[in-house]
DNA sequence: CTTGACCTTCCCACCATGTCAGGGTTCATG
DNA sequence: CATGAACCCTGACATGGTGGGAAGGTCAAG
């Protein structure tokens, strides 16, 4: 370990540890596989590589993945994550940006939220009224097929 | 329109109508293009064909793809629609088969929703303490970049 | 016969991630 | 110094569900 970093640990400021890219997703929670893909489509610069050609990371590079890794955990695409990162590096940005950003990540997780909630509300509904046993009838297949329908007349009201 | 079929419209019982895709998709809502690709992995069979090598579709196909688009509509996968159609084409299915498919798929869809609200309370928690203007201060950004996080400490409780 | 609307097949793209193959590098140990 | 394990490299292909487009065939009406 510690491939190019000079044995001697007490004297250099150990402010210039780089890691190879396991190294960098197993402290990231990024996989390896995802921070290339990340270099290739320039969400993140490309990093020095080794005389062999691997790559390294220093630690302002694992912050950078931790930002994203962080940012993907909250659901953000990585659209939002590309711009995300350039209000971050940008000392100057308005907060106003930011924080629009979130809000629109909000409503379209909302709405996401809804659809399904809508989804669910129809499937209990028709659950509940199928027996559930050995025998054939099942008001769960007949409302996909369409048919005159008894249960939840689609469910059209009480949205 | 009316592709092959004889002019004559009294006489003939009019239940061999036959449909163009073009027709059939807008009869049913799903798109030609989707039609195509549900006969090419084999979830709807090959349908008949003109001389001219145009798919038809006969009202028993539409009633097919109506099912399918309403399991969409409802949130079921591919694979699972392949199973509700074997079990609706089944007439001697239990219908405890059909309702545990769509308890499960219930389940997927109230993990997915806790997951998003999860993330909809994080953000909401970051906005509100986001002044929002030019300024560059942002918890949110903070939050992203891991830093000490005075705001929301990852909430890590109220889960 | 021409025109325009429709159809055919085939290929590519999205998004984020995983898997696999075939080969090269690094480093500790023998 | 040589070897082997662990790691890295690139590149290709898959997922799921859908859209887009190109290049060409078919149909019906004018």
């Amino acid at each position: 370990m510690n491939l190019h970093t000079p044995s001697n640990t007490a004297r250099v400021p150990a402010k210039a540890a780089r890691h190879t890219i396991g190294r960098a997703a197993t402290l990231t929670g990024v996989s390896a596989k995802m921070i290339r893909h990340y270099e290739t489509i320039g969400l993140i610069p490309r990093t020095n590589r080794t005389p062999g050609n691997y790559r390294t990371y220093k630690d302002s590079d694992l912050h950078t993945l931790r930002f994203i890794q962080r940012a993907r955990t909250l659901g953000f695409s990585m659209a939002q994550i590309r711009v995300l990162l350039s209000l971050w590096r940008n000392r100057s940005r308005p907060s106003a940006q930011v924080r629009k950003l979130a809000i629109d990540h909000v409503m379209e997780l909302k709405a996401k939220i809804d659809a399904m909630q809508a989804m669910v509300r129809t499937l209990e509904t028709l659950v509940q009224h199928c027996h559930g046993d050995t025998r054939p009838e099942c008001p769960i297949l007949e409302d996909l097929a369409g048919e005159p329908d008894k249960v939840t007349s689609r469910q059209k009201a009480s949205r």
